[in-house]
DNA sequence: ACAATTCTTGATATAATATAACATATCAAG
DNA sequence: CTTGATATGTTATATTATATCAAGAATTGT
């Protein structure tokens, strides 16, 4: 296995799989926490994790409402704060935009590289980052709570070196 | 000095010799690039440096059409986009909003401490930061071109520990 | 100084992203 | 089964950002 394949899925990987994975992941956290992964909130999940890129929370309605229905913003914001709030989604700031947690289980702090020319997201969860940026905030007296760390670039798929 | 002192001003520092000295900065550099800080863009570069926290593009233009001025959105938005492209002002992702740069001289990668409490920004230059992160994208094979850490917490001012 | 070119600004319209407010429906506990 | 809490529906609007075309100002080459 290519070290590489762990963060980047590449284009051949079978991403039905990553699907059932994240939509049966998310099931088994809810019912765990006692929370509500209704219908709607499953499907704007499943909507999400149809790519590896990040999706806009207006194109995830506009899939939502492919077959007529008429949902409205407030729907898939609504949806979409609580997959933000249970880790199940993260948004990613720099494209306005949200994308599956691949790890929505573990509570984490997790960094993003993002390709500029596909669009894909890895999400790696790097501790000598966390410590990092905490050592440099606690020599400016500063008390960390939420770093968001959203790294532009090429993935190993569109690089050409 | 307090080390603290060096990226958070704290409430009672002399800002007006902050902008001033922003602004001289700016002059220079540009007349070194051949760059031109017309008035418009002058301007708005002030009006970001009225504080230490990040302004939104339409607050800037509220505050230059202040005295009945009639400028439109992309007034401000062709003048950040200038600003941005000279460094001497940065974009904050995770607020939609603008910051003076505190070292547009040198080129540098820069983080952001963003205090929830008082919304004011420091900028450091930790290049532990960037190791880690290239280090960690490296193993993934990704190629970084534009890193994006924008810590959110609390400032040496707003914090109770 | 003049024309040609490029850069900058003005002006209007509209796109894209996000939330407020209030009504109705569904669920879950007692 | 009714009460209280949670979730969804609906309409309107706020906020952020860009496309497009016209007009003006500075810069360059001659």
């Amino acid at each position: 296995m290519n070290a590489t394949r762990k963060h980047f899925p590449g284009p051949a990987h079978d991403h039905r799989a990553c699907v059932e994975n994240a939509l049966k992941q998310a099931e088994a956290i809810c019912r765990k926490r006692g929370a509500r992964l209704t219908a709607l909130r499953r499907r704007v999940l499943e909507i999400i994790w149809e790519s590896h890129a990040p999706l806009g929370a207006y194109d995830a309605l506009k899939r939502m409402n492919a077959q007529g229905e008429r949902n409205a913003p407030p729907t898939v914001y609504r949806a979409l704060d609580f997959l933000l709030k249970h880790g199940l989604v993260h948004r990613i700031e720099s494209l306005n935009a949200f994308v599956g947690c691949s790890a929505p289980a573990d509570a984490h702090e997790a960094q993003f590289l993002i390709c500029r020319d596909c669009g894909s997201v890895a999400e790696t969860h790097n501790e000598q980052i966390g410590e990092a940026i905490k050592a440099g905030a606690a020599r400016a007296g500063f008390q960390v709570e939420t770093p968001v760390v959203e790294i532009s670039g090429r993935c190993p798929e569109c690089r050409h070196d």
